[in-house]
DNA sequence: GAAAGCGGTATGATAAATCATACAGGAAAC
DNA sequence: GTTTCCTGTATGATTTATCATACCGCTTTC
């Protein structure tokens, strides 16, 4: 059974927003399963709306399955029966580690082209003025449901390698690898962005919805820029996590990231 | 001179939708400065609303200086000024690692309080129920500006070592390895969440913007969590970094995060 | 069983956003 | 110079969201 599409966020600028920020109440962990809401009137009184409005808000949760209303008694917080698989990542080794769902993750090729890349883009890649790169948009979908939008720019004459066919199925490290790039570092980063329509489409949600945003970009030996990965995840599917241990003499004690031990490499991000 | 409060984001929903969009899309660095945007009109078909919605969005654009308007000739991405200072966290080390800012990051206590924490919390601590916690709600600045919004509950018979007045002056960690505590390990994971309007306000921006959401929880060496770190960060005055080699032999090649040799330990998140 | 609190429903007023359309003037291309 | 495309500006209609208020029926509590 192919469970309904999350998002039933309503149209108003205020509804939507009370309904966005209690979605993420309860999903974020602040509010528990079981637990219940304050009254409508109050939860108008609390974000300065009218009740009108948070009941249009909690229609939206109550479609989304995250909230029970009963008359007379009261609004809670429902089990999360809406989490049926989270994907989780380990920061540290760039690895999925799919936890309880080894349904297949899937990946559809969305976009392919060549062109000149963005100016950061480019910069980050070391490219000069006018350098072409291979673009692509992936969508990444685990048991059906898409939970990555990733967009992947290549310097042209790296990815004369391989086939717009071979994206579709290989890895992109397997075909640069196989290319003979040498692989050697990557900087990435983590950040929040709002889904735009293209995407917000792709990843089945509604346009301004929160998207973990990663960036990296991976080096060879000499320091030249072979790939710039833009990925987008939707936070209910996808969690990127790592585990730090603290490590050190008692007058120099940092932190460390655990390194899992990798079981061999599955797959991309 | 305090710069000037950054969101004049529209009110109503389209065209609030479409400022926040074209925002991340010059901020995320999809479009470069100089760049020039599609016309009002195009914009307008694109988006599937009408010019004066366009309109308004790009009037938000304007005020806040990230694009600039030439009736006849078009609109185009503008130096990004904007960017004064952001703070680089490294997601391996916990270490802010202030690159061109050495300005005093100061701390502001805005709550605290005693209670039973919320479930999911009290279960990540591994706490009984109705265990009591102690919750410090911290907002951190740097130059002024605020950039993270932190939350962190510690267990109340380990949070006996402290008083409020320590919090708003040394690292929580200090306070906890001073109080005996030995930290071990902890597990920490990334996400997108929206601003309330309660962070919204401390962090000076429009509710509803995308905020990066960091979870951490601590535990000391028997396993049991002695702190929950909910941190919230403005993604334009905030960034999580790490670096990665690529290590090992060539059948068993894999990631490895770079720790980057600590100067002493700094602040806390 | 009465009272208080809650969600379910309805209504008409008010305010706000959005739309369709039009025209003026600057800038660049031909 | 003329054409074309762009922003700047204006107007009035229209749709949409929001509000204030009221009443019903259900649940829980006292």
């Amino acid at each position: 059974m192919t469970q309904m599409v999350a998002s039933q966020a309503p149209d108003g600028s205020k509804a939507r927003r009370v309904y966005l920020l209690l979605r993420d109440e309860i999903l974020g962990g602040h509010l528990a399963p079981g637990d219940s809401l304050p009254g409508e009137l109050k939860l108008a009184e609390l974000h300065g709306v009218s009740r009108v409005t948070i009941r249009r808000a909690l229609e939206g949760l109550e479609t989304d399955g995250l909230i029970e209303r009963r008359a007379g008694s009261g609004t809670s917080v429902r089990a999360p029966g809406a989490q049926p698989g989270q994907i989780i990542a380990d920061l540290a080794t760039l690895m999925p580690q799919l936890r309880w769902m080894e349904e297949a993750t899937t990946a559809r090729l969305l976009a392919f082209s060549y062109g000149v890349p963005p100016g950061p883009v480019a910069e980050a890649l070391g490219l000069a003025e006018g350098a072409r790169v291979q673009r692509a948009v992936r969508l990444r979908l685990a048991g059906g449901l898409p939970f990555s939008h990733l967009t992947t720019q290549v310097p042209e004459p790296i990815a004369q390698g391989y086939s717009e066919s071979d994206l579709a199925t290989t890895p992109l490290f397997r075909l640069l690898e196989r290319r003979g790039v040498v692989v050697d570092h990557a900087r990435q980063s983590v950040s929040a962005v709002l889904a735009t329509p293209e995407v917000a489409e792709a990843l089945e949600l509604s346009v301004g919805a929160p998207l973990i945003s990663l960036t990296r970009v991976v080096y060879d030996a000499a320091g030249n820029g072979v790939e710039h990965l833009s990925a987008l995840y939707r936070p209910d599917r996808f969690r990127l996590e790592m585990t730090l241990n603290r490590v050190g003499a008692a007058d120099a004690r940092h932190w460390e990231p655990v390194v899992v031990a990798g079981s061999g490499e599955k797959a991309g991000p």
